[in-house]
DNA sequence: AACAATATCACATTATAATGTGATTATAGT
DNA sequence: ACTATAATCACATTATAATGTGATATTGTT
């Protein structure tokens, strides 16, 4: 999963939660700079980051084999 | 998925396919001691090394609702 | 046992993710 | 239109991931 997939679909998913950017940023410990260019697909964030993030927004990251659903 | 869980996942992984250390580091354009670091499950590795990694070993990551199967 | 390949670890360096600040632009609410 | 909040962006700093090197185990093979 691209970065820019994984952009999209936290920004995707803050919408569904209805929470802004600084309020996900605060909730899950990144900075807001962090969050506002991962949600672009800029830059390369770190497994902690994504962990964060996935963790406030009912979510998980997941390392499986290619294919399955 | 934390950081402890994703290196076990590699290491089970790599040895299915019966390579080494250095040979995925090799194939995945990472260096060896990213590669035994985060097998050991120490550091915070990035989105970058994970998706080279998972790549050669025929894996994906995936970020989804949590509980999703 | 000896040898070769593999894995582990410490340490220093380099590259860059993460942060902090301030400014600008967009959006929403009154 | 005005105000407040949110989002975008540039830039500098700090923290740390990634790498490189070399040394020491560990494991497997003959």
């Amino acid at each position: 999963m691209l970065v820019e997939q994984i952009g999209e679909t936290i920004r995707n998913r803050r919408k569904e939660l209805k929470i802004t950017q600084p309020h996900l940023a605060e909730l899950a410990g990144v900075s807001i700079n962090t969050l506002y260019k991962l949600e672009r697909g800029q830059g390369n964030p770190s497994l902690d980051v994504l962990n964060k993030l996935a963790e406030v927004l009912g979510m998980e990251l997941k390392l499986q084999i290619k294919g399955k659903l």
